[in-house]
DNA sequence: GGAACACTTCGGCCGCCGCCGAACAGTTTG
DNA sequence: CAAACTGTTCGGCGGCGGCCGAAGTGTTCC
């Protein structure tokens, strides 16, 4: 399903959990539209994709957090292979799915883990709110660059999106790759106790 | 390079980490040995294998663990939407290249991080030894039908060729499946606690 | 109503690629 | 040495599947 590469170019380009029209996916890959929907339906029928109809447009997301996952997996075999100067900065943060995943998102998770740390009282974040969610609280991401977990679920997605809200993360032309702002750094080291070398080049 | 069912076959053939010679891997895949040298040719190029001549044999193994690995994460993709009887079994215990996995490798990695236990002791692995190998001592390696860690790296090899050695895990027909014998039984209950309603059908 | 738009279905083209038969190269066995 | 065996290269066949143009359905907007 993935090996072709306009399908493999449409869930790419969904990998951020949100929904896009068969018109952009379709401009996204690079083919026309009746090509598109072609393909979209087969993405269905494999359980990969789900749609819903708004008006006279169609809107796809992946089906879940588990699709994003095997596909996180699988990119990691091109990346690591042969890494165009483009991908490093991919493995420094993207979103993976709804959360936040790559060298930072471990970063965070793992300030998050110490023991004694206060980062979701002081960032106001409910849990209580969180648990009403009918998705798993919290799920443990395995991140493919890093090798080292990272938080995923109700709380990743919540933190992904505080991170956004605050414009402390800011998307790059529409792909799954984030870059931190000036706001974040400052936010991230008073939060997260993130020390500035960490944003040296590899 | 894993959407072609040829070299589906012959890569799953090789998952339990033993060499296979080409003739073999193209009776596993059902094609002649010429189509299957082509098929090998690629996976060769594409770094998923690599291969050793002996006398006018070709032995052919995945380049490494993290090959495995991701391969393992594709095929869950299928093994969750379509269940068939038989992969139950292979979700209870199967090799991941060279070290356990499923529900059984979960079970026993779990006790084996339980503080206080003394189980390698108890077996006997030297970890001196293995430190000294040049691949890492202890990976964790997502098992992703229970989605929880199970142990990798050099002392996950370390102790499935122990089970293998004892005979408490035997093979069936050259697959990846592995199932408990009687002395396995008693073995695990013995050093890892396991309890024989584990072996109850979910 | 008609025009613009999003998506789908149909038909046919084309190219890639997996497949095999045949022939060839290197190794082992007698 | 010949015979047997493993793996490779070459050539050609065949089919699956991705691609687009054209035409059809449903929706929105004026």
């Amino acid at each position: 399903m993935l090996a072709d590469p306009s399908r493999a170019a449409m869930v790419l380009a969904l990998m951020d959990g949100r929904p896009r029209s068969a018109k952009k996916l379709a401009l996204d890959a690079g083919v026309t539209a009746q090509t598109a929907s072609a393909h979209l339906r087969k993405l269905v029928d494999a359980n990969m994709l789900v749609w819903q109809g708004q008006g006279r447009s169609k809107y796809f997301r992946l089906t879940g957090a588990d699709v994003a996952q095997a596909v996180e997996a699988l990119s990691i075999i091109d990346v690591q292979r042969a890494l165009p100067a483009a991908a490093r900065e991919l493995r420094f943060a993207r979103c993976c799915y709804d959360h936040l995943a790559g060298r930072l998102g471990v970063a965070l998770t793992e300030h998050l883990l110490r023991p004694g740390n206060t980062v979701l009282r002081d960032l106001g974040i409910e849990l209580a709110a969180l648990e009403s969610s009918r998705r798993p609280l919290f799920r443990c991401c395995t991140d493919w660059t890093e090798r080292r977990p990272h938080v995923a679920g109700a709380l990743g997605a919540a933190l992904l999106r505080r991170y956004m809200d605050e414009r402390w993360l800011a998307t790059v032309d529409g792909s799954r790759k984030l870059v931190v702002t000036p706001a974040g750094r400052s936010a991230f080291a008073r939060f997260f106790a993130l020390a500035p070398t960490f944003y040296a080049p590899d």
